[in-house]
DNA sequence: CTACGAGTTCAAGCCGACTTGAGGTCAAGC
DNA sequence: GCTTGACCTCAAGTCGGCTTGAACTCGTAG
């Protein structure tokens, strides 16, 4: 198998051309040269563009990505960076599953209001969804999760 | 506790006055009335608030968010609408959990390239990043993890 | 030789969730 | 009575990650 054209890198990805001429911009991929206009790409390229979606998949910005891949594909960053990465993640998981459970009490528990059920009140703490001092029963206090979104001023509760 | 002015449930729930405005205009919540031109709220907003937050920490649009929330702030969606939020989450969660893994083991495992890690290729497997017929040993594909995103052709990989 | 279709560039558009800025209103304190 | 400052509206801007469209260039099949 020897270099692709585009056509072909995205029928094996799945991934846009359009996306793959903004990928190669922002420099997370390179092409191996050119026939006429063309870009051609090594096949290596797929390992590379397979990353990329481990990357998106985790809920990393571009940015980030590219600064996690040598310019051949191998993860750069030191064991720090990549397991400062895993804890981030790790605490997303938690949030979820909080939420998740919260979301599978609501569909069945018969609170009429749904902070009024301790179970989803402490889904919900777990969740850090906020800071919020809610008035029925004793207040809870969470403190804000702030997930790699940018300039924020207080709490923020975006995952993305 | 009387009603607030915008202020206060700012400084209550941390999320910004913009945010509250964007918020009401959005009809996610709303004001219980005005004093002049100022907005005036009933103490329950902020359990509302609390709801969209856990929401948004959820990864859900706000669009999703207030089909989830009665006027009254209860949550609205049949239960199995509500479980098959959950068992979206529960996907994004296995994925995660995936990727979180593949980066735990990138962080310390030897092999030059990572796609030449069994484990490493496994989890990338089962983080479903994208369809990737890669070379190396034995092809592997996973179907595309489509989460909630606008319309998207192929493969889309996004979670947010 | 020419037409075709797949590729190219570059600028602009889109989506969601907000933020920012200009300019206006109004209740309260001096 | 006038200033102050918190609040208001409305339009426009921002950010990331792409997509879309117009206008162009090739290699190749007929």
């Amino acid at each position: 198998m020897k270099d692709m054209d585009i056509a072909e890198v995205s029928r094996r990805t799945g991934v846009p051309a359009s996306t793959l001429r903004y990928y190669e911009e922002k420099g997370l991929i390179a092409s191996i040269g050119r026939r006429g206009l063309r870009r051609l790409f090594d096949p290596a390229v797929l390992e590379r563009l397979a990353l990329i979606a481990l990357g998106r998949a985790g809920g990393f910005a571009l940015d980030e990505i590219s600064a996690m891949l040598m310019p051949d594909g191998l993860p750069k960053m030191d064991r720090e960076r990549l397991d400062a990465k895993a804890d981030e993640l790790d605490r997303t998981i938690q949030r979820l599953t909080a939420i998740r459970e919260a979301l599978r009490h609501a569909a069945r528990c018969p609170a009429a209001r749904p902070m009024e059920c301790p179970t989803f009140r402490r889904a919900v703490r777990l969740a850090g969804a906020g800071r919020f001092e809610v008035a029925p029963i004793g207040s809870f206090k969470a403190e804000a999760v702030s997930v790699t979104r940018h300039r924020r001023k207080t709490s923020d509760v975006g995952l993305e």
